[in-house]
DNA sequence: CACAACTAAGTTGTGCACAATGAGATATGG
DNA sequence: CCATATCTCATTGTGCACAACTTAGTTGTG
């Protein structure tokens, strides 16, 4: 796939000589089509590393969340991972049902329900250590590249949903 | 949620500062976690621009391929956008009940099944054309960074494949 | 107080991703 | 030749994402 696939009739390789067009309908796709791969791939990666704790990686993040700091309302959870209720909501059923996490009605407001670790749910935080290190080796940047590209990410998301948000800019 | 929480034992604020620590389970995910984001927002903004042409972002991933080049297997599909045969049977099928692909047995191999635009389908790249300005305009990045950003990616995408490919390393 | 407006969570429906499995066609070795 | 392995695609089942809608609870106003 990173070469020139051949297919049974015609040779049109060298279609990536153009840097300076941004605008075509080769090239725009490098970039999103990069991050789309880069994050599937490292979402695969996850699954894998996740098995054994019968996780998966939004499962983890949430998980992550609530290792920082326990017992958040659904709509705290969902603004810390930009997720909405109805991924969130079946979501936390599952980890409920696994006995990570725990759901109760907020007595003081009976619209919101607040998300609470279980003990094996705490627990579960020794084995999710073992994780970061594979990551870093995985991706095999060094710390100056992660740490730039970990701006350009946050840059890029807000930069993109303002865009998105003031659609159409008429 | 954006000030540093304490969790229940430990006071590991301040990670940040320390650039080397690449294994807590706080900085871990702030990369991918910053890529999984990127991507979201990104496809989230594609489903604004491409509304219009009532196509998915991975339906126009398909007819990206397609427009350069015709008259393709499934395989070779999958083979250039990394998807399986999973994905892309139904999303084929999609493609085709929307009029703009057709789908054939190959009389030569039966196996095979090859996809090919129609009219419709060929046409519908006049209107594609306009995608990527806005995509290009979205970013906000410059054309140099977003070269090395693209390399990266793929750089990434590869080195996490091969790590995984390899696991577990015994 | 009545009632509209708003809010939090859940539900429904569509469409990826992907593992696992199966069916049918083709290639290969004995 | 024929048994078996391999290949291509399709199907099934699970779990996100997300839009659109619903339900129930809360708040603000006249």
């Amino acid at each position: 796939m990173m070469e020139c696939y051949r297919s049974d009739r015609e040779e049109e390789c060298m279609t990536s000589q153009d840097p300076g067009e941004t605008g075509s309908l080769l090239l725009d796709d490098q970039l999103c089509f990069g991050l789309y791969s880069a994050s599937r791939a490292i979402t695969s990666l996850y699954r894998t590393l996740l098995e054994p704790l019968d996780l998966t990686y939004p499962q983890y993040l949430v998980m992550l969340v609530l290792w920082e700091h326990d017992a958040q309302q659904v709509k705290e959870l969902g603004a810390a991972l930009n997720l909405d209720s109805g991924t969130l909501s079946p979501l936390l059923k599952r980890l409920e049902k696994s006995g990570l996490v725990t759901r109760e009605r907020q007595a003081e407001d009976e619209r919101s329900v607040r998300i609470r670790l279980t003990d094996d749910g705490a627990a579960l935080r020794a084995k999710a250590e073992e994780i970061p290190p594979h990551i870093g080796a995985a991706m095999g940047l060094d710390p100056a590249v992660l740490t730039g590209l970990r701006t350009t990410m946050d840059r890029l998301a807000a930069s993109v949903n303002t865009y998105r948000e003031s659609f159409p800019p008429a």
